[in-house]
DNA sequence: AAATGACCAAATAGTCTCATCCAGTCAAAC
DNA sequence: GTTTGACTGGATGAGACTATTTGGTCATTT
């Protein structure tokens, strides 16, 4: 019953196929979770054989991780798009952007529902989180303009926690009490400005260069997650 | 076999050995978890037989709940032996006896190791950790005091916030960059301080009140925590 | 009155068997 | 060369039954 295809070999309508793929996957395992979306309903989704699904990934694993780290690009993507100029919009819009990523929510707070027995795989799936050497750098710089104090603070993990506990603390709370993704978003920027600049407005050609390097770190992490991706998708 | 008992009813006689039962619920949960800890493991431990046990608390699960209530009375009369003057320095302290608490620090972040099947029932294990409405008292007199910022925020959201982030996030940490609890304490305090504090320096008289206002606000939470302990221990 | 521990029902753990499911393969169709 | 979907086998789950454990009771002892 197989109805044959063979436009040569157009990789921009592999790399579409395998988006599709994509889509059928994150649409499915945030319906009924991951262990019980099948391959088989990938492909039905998707509208393709099961068969085509193994010519872009060698397992079921290695598709879910391609998912990821899509998202990630498109998270990253939205947080470069929103042009953030100083380490606390950059944080105010790295919340925002994963509140509004189920995917990534569901893998940060190791959401079993959803992730099924992948969620005791901590190890893998929280390096998608982390933030990578390039932000070292940019702290440097922002250190350099006196963007941020110079405090021996580690940098990284006080960020992460203020982000990390007003994602999920929420969770937590009585239902009423809960605020708005928009609200958390915005507490996330005022907290991790309070906490880690130096108080003293910036001369604007300090202002200026903080932007720019801000948004070099997202153009930097941005590019990185999509390299990352493209193996995912092709070759592999 | 029964060797008896009956020095007419010493109610301290009692007490202790309610706190002996406790001990030995502590230990034992601690090192085996909730469900392998069974009542004829903590009898033989606290040197009781299992009926006295049932003297005690009409069910196993209420006689857990007397030993988290214990261990909210103990950790919050550790808060206020170490006389925190401000807001932040409240929450420091918080956060380092919360840290020095493991059965605490199980329940806050469900960790399912420890609590088992208990760790589904998130609303009345949270519940721990609600502060009381004498927080909003007490919150409302550091802004009369000029002590905090008069932000819409919603305090108890922000600094919960920044404390769970703190104290969970490590958990997630690649395992060297993990900060020690009493660095995590100061950076709680450091935070909570930049991000809600107005900045400037209090005058003598309000910086009196506010510290008063703080060990009033411990007290209080403290004297409820252990009327709450009182009840799980005799009459129930 | 106070404390005990033998006792019991109910839950849980273990065992074996049989049915179902589904990730991954590959010969056939185009 | 490219895509397909029938096929397979290892894993997973359902079912039925037995063995063990354990929360809770209460007649008995002091």
């Amino acid at each position: 019953m197989a109805r044959a295809g063979r436009p040569p070999q157009d990789p921009a309508r592999q790399l579409e196929r395998a988006h599709r793929i994509l889509d059928a996957v994150a649409e499915l395992v945030l319906r009924w979770g991951y262990d019980k979306t099948t391959i088989d309903d990938v492909a039905r989704r998707a509208g393709v054989a099961k068969g085509t699904i193994y010519l872009h990934w060698k397992t079921r694993d290695e598709m879910f991780a391609a998912l990821l780290r899509r998202e990630r690009v498109l998270m990253m993507a939205a947080v470069r798009e929103r042009e953030p100029a100083t380490l606390s919009e950059l944080f105010g819009e790295y919340a925002r952007a994963l509140l509004g990523r189920p995917l990534l929510r569901a893998v940060l707070s190791a959401d079993s529902e959803i992730l099924g027995k992948l969620s005791r795989r901590k190890k893998e799936s929280t390096s998608q989180f982390q933030l990578g050497e390039s932000f070292d750098t940019y702290v440097a710089e922002l250190v350099k303009h006196g963007a941020v104090r110079d405090d021996p603070d580690d940098y990284l993990m006080v960020v992460s926690s203020i982000v990390y506990g007003y994602l999920f603390l929420p969770d937590g709370l009585p239902p009423g009490a809960k605020p708005s993704d928009d609200r958390i978003a915005d507490l996330v920027a005022v907290t991790v400005e309070r906490t880690l600049s130096t108080g003293r407005p910036l001369p604007a050609a300090d202002a200026e260069a903080v932007a720019r390097a801000t948004l070099d770190f997202l153009d930097t992490t941005v590019e990185i997650a999509q390299r990352k991706l493209a193996l995912s998708l092709e070759g592999k």
